[in-house]
DNA sequence: CTTCAAAGTAACCGATTAGTTACTTATATC
DNA sequence: GATATAAGTAACTAATCGGTTACTTTGAAG
């Protein structure tokens, strides 16, 4: 009985992948919240909730932690990034990747927070990550080839251009907010970006 | 004797305000490089060189010193920026704006920091960063009307995409390299990256 | 029913680190 | 030159925080 009930059980009782699945969701809030020398070990295992044991037993030490929620968040961003790479879609890409942005705003200011404290160090997870770049600069390279991209700049840059347009706000909406003068968790903020986005897509046509 | 000699004496005995400004850097370049949380009192007062007790003397504690580096950056970009308001300049600005803020990216990485760990608290210094933006966006906005910018969208969002692309290769070094290939600090990447923001200023013209 | 491994807990520990105390030394003023 | 004031030093402290120890509970298998 118990056996059988094993699988399908989820609301009580011992489960170790939730337990992981929630100390991950935990860390990933913190660690975006106050980066990793700000994040507080004990706060993510208060709010997963687990016992702090448990996070070092599954995760060795806090920057093992970090390094799974990277991994973690990479792993579950794939999908998106396999299923835009072919190209064909009609619309502006920018406006949408910018959307999307917001919609995870966490991973995208963990990355910030990643970035900003390694300097000079290695990439983490760097033969994965290089090939989903590698991937979207392909798919900008099509574009070019199909004549929907302007040919006489090369694919690296236009991507560059693209991730700082779409990111920026969410990375430093400080200075966001001191320009347009509103937040960047605001609606009208975000629908007027993403018009602005697609109205100077036009750099980046033939 | 002492005291005619006083306002010439640069090297050594006693001088507060040198003091001060030895402080005032080696934390500007610790801040820039770990970030609040994760900079260290004691490696800024050994840096400066100081004794930590001169650092607690002058800027109440850390986070009084963090702001005191803020504000007195803040001065010290100040002149830039209003010399450059006035817009009479013929080639784009925003290649020259990278290029600046590459000669100064302990300033461009701080700023990334504050905007990251302040998220929801007030801005440090608003007033006087307020009027800074607002003297930029002028210069934009007069511009516009000069003809020499598009008038089609808010000079706001045009400043917005301007900071985004002349600072995100500095603010995010990790995402740049694994686009690029090559490291932010690179003089080949730096003249390049600047040749495609000429290039696709396009974008900003009429 | 027993057993054994893994999940889970609470209390603890040692190192790091922001911030202080008690003191000495220099310098400007009278 | 005496003196008051501010600069500067070294050693200390209290608390925070990452990581551990010793223990209990759960549940699947023989």
């Amino acid at each position: 009985m118990s056996a059988t009930a094993r699988s399908g059980k989820n609301t009580a009782g011992r489960n170790p992948e939730r337990t992981r699945e929630r100390i991950l969701a935990a860390a990933l809030h913190e660690f975006a919240a106050r980066g990793f020398a700000g994040a507080r070990v004990d706060v993510i295992a208060r709010r997963a909730p687990a016992n702090k044991r448990m996070l070092y037993h599954y995760f060795g030490d806090k920057s093992g932690l970090f390094r799974a929620v990277l991994r973690h968040t990479i792993a579950r961003r794939r999908a998106s990034v396999e299923s835009q790479a072919p190209g064909g879609d009609q619309i502006s890409t920018m406006p949408l990747w910018f959307r999307q942005n917001c919609e995870d705003a966490d991973w995208v200011r963990l990355l910030a927070w990643e970035s900003l404290q390694s300097t000079g160090k290695s990439i983490c997870d760097e033969p994965e990550r290089l090939r989903l770049t590698k991937l979207a600069i392909n798919g900008l390279k099509q574009r070019q080839k199909a004549g929907k991209l302007r040919a006489d700049v090369r694919a690296e840059y236009l991507q560059l251009a693209k991730a700082s347009l779409s990111m920026f706000p969410l990375v430093m909406p400080h200075i966001s907010r001191l320009i347009i003068g509103r937040d960047v968790g605001d609606k009208n903020f975000q629908r007027d970006y993403a018009k602005f986005l697609e109205t100077i897509s036009v750099a980046f046509r033939p």
